[in-house]
DNA sequence: CTAGATCGTCGAAGCGTTTCAACACGCTAA
DNA sequence: TTAGCGTGTTGAAACGCTTCGACGATCTAG
């Protein structure tokens, strides 16, 4: 392999001018900068990442935790990842991809200058990797929000919001009882936070629009979804708008509802909150609010690098959801009000 | 952060003592090594990535190539990773992840010393990675197998075995004529190689096995699956056995049969490619030939560092399927012959 | 015409490791 | 008694890059 000393020696210039026309930190004549470039092309020279690295404390990388196994749905684990990765890119930064349960690998990436920032997915209330990134020289970005997420930055879909606008969504189309078929027992216990928003938000606007709203936890299985739509429809015979926040389950539930009889779109409205392929790949094309994930992504690395160029302070952002009417819900018994 | 320096002037010794005590390339008496422990631990000391990569030209990651887009299913896909995430951790290596599409990180990281091996996923019959790779210094490990595997190290699962097997164990039901709804038009178009062996396995074992085999191509949607069963009943309407070997679409091949009032199980066998937990995820459990994504993705990780430790040659493994009997495959019309 | 900026380039000192050659020491064998 | 050996440790030379201070040369203002 070339080195820089190679491409100096072959364009006739010091180490140091080549090392300026890679990075551009001084002005260098237009035909120093030629002959150069010349050099560079001719030896198929690439600087040694080590090497940079080294003397610049810089490694162009960043870290990526995420959950590579059960619990949050896979495909919008991957739009996280793709966003990351692709936007990571625009800024000439490469990806190194941690696991979730891989505690030990925040310290290994981070004291050992493996990477110049993080992004951590699929934040708890009371995350124990929070004290660690908190501790770090790298500045952190957090998909989702811990319990306390005081100086540091965060990102997620403004859940709450989404509750409130689902609830908008059905009361305006004249349902005056509806649900939630949620997250699964075990994310509630652990007081996951997007959960957690999400109920807050359908909740206060219930109150206001004047509907009730009945919550079903639910596993992300074929069994679980059929327990939950059938205990709803034992409890609260009445409802007539669901909203479905659980895209493991959502297949399962509508199956379930097909099965018993009730057709989805007519005699039900569904409202998903799920990433837009899943909703159009249903049984039915699904009313949905989007869970922009490849853009809540994006926004990550686009905060993790504003910290790591000029000293941004710390901010959380909340994405607005955005809801798209589908075939999947109608103006339920009291006609359309709005 | 410590250095290695401020390590050995605490424990009274050299540079190189601690540089031999981390990594036991020469014996060290074993007063001094404990010194030396105590030393690390008490100023919390990391070895600096770049440096150690620098001199030693050791990185301790391995890049991996994904498909992070569209196509391939995607609890494939995040198995896969996760399998080589996990084995590499075994290794003491991380993952960098590149995407797909971006074909100029392979020059990036191979001729800029990021890594030190490749794995890359998804390959295609004249994957135009392939050259590249095997111009790099480092060792790569493909998962899926190129037009010729010449020198390079492969490993996917045995889709010709997969073939017979299937088509084995519906003949052997009892079933004479069996369908296969396969990939999507596309990936047949650019003749991805394991679309092609699972076709021959299926056709060599139904000529021997003295049944028929009628071959639809399907798109993972749910239009696209109802049309290829909808195509598929017409044109063989004595079909029996299906087998699937597309998970996007297996649900609403599912779905559709059910709307046309065919009992899974029952009226008709189906059989799955996949991974586990997608079958158990349907409607009812799939008979299934498993996909073991993770597996391969650790056997990869496992070649890979072989690869880099001695300098074994390189090889192709095809790891043999395993059918498992669940709901959805019964004996057909002339009974079981087995 | 000169003092001072500005521009373009250079030399050299790091950055924090690994590793090679060398060496001191206590043994064993002759 | 000494030559030779193995064991444990050291000093110093890489590894390939960035960046700081310095220095001519050229331009500008007074």
């Amino acid at each position: 392999m070339a080195t820089i000393d190679d491409v100096a020696r072959a364009a006739g210039v010091s180490t140091s001018t080549v090392s300026y026309v890679l990075s551009g930190k001084r002005p260098i004549s237009a035909p120093t900068r030629a002959r150069v470039e010349r050099a560079i092309e001719k030896l198929g020279y690439r600087p040694h990442a080590g090497a940079r690295a080294l003397a610049s404390s810089r490694t162009n990388v960043i870290a990526l935790m995420a959950p590579l196994r059960v619990g949050v749905s896979v495909p919008v684990i991957m739009q996280f990842v793709a966003g990351v990765v692709t936007r990571a890119r625009d800024f000439d930064h490469d990806v190194l991809l941690l696991t979730q349960d891989d505690v030990s690998g925040l310290d290994r990436v981070t004291s050992g200058s493996m990477v110049d920032a993080l992004v951590m997915m699929d934040i708890e209330a009371d995350d124990p990797r929070v004290p660690l990134v908190a501790a770090a020289k790298q500045p952190t970005v957090l998909i989702g929000l811990p319990q306390d997420p005081e100086g540091l930055s965060c990102v997620d879909l403004d859940f709450e919001a989404a509750g409130r606008l689902a609830v908008r969504h059905l009361a305006g189309a004249g349902h005056t009882d509806v649900a939630l078929i949620g997250s699964p027992p075990e994310v509630l216990r652990r007081h996951t936070s997007y959960a957690e928003r999400m109920m807050r938000g359908l909740r206060n606007q219930a109150k206001s629009s004047g509907v009730t709203v009945k919550v079903e936890a639910c596993d992300s299985t074929p069994s679980g979804a059929t327990e939950a739509v059938d205990t709803l429809l034992a409890t609260a015979p009445d409802t007539t708008g669901i909203i479905v926040h659980n895209e493991g389950a959502l297949p399962h539930v509508l199956a379930r509802l097909a099965d018993r009889g009730i057709a989805v779109g007519t005699d039900m409205s569904v409202v998903a909150v799920c990433p837009t392929d899943v909703a159009l790949s249903q049984r039915i094309p699904m009313t949905s609010i989007d869970l922009p994930a490849e853009d809540i992504g994006k926004v990550a690395v686009d905060m993790v690098m504003a910290r790591l160029e000029g000293e941004q302070p710390s901010e959380t952002r909340l994405l607005a959801p955005v809801l798209t009417e589908r075939a999947s819900s109608a103006p339920g018994p009291a006609g359309a009000l709005g």
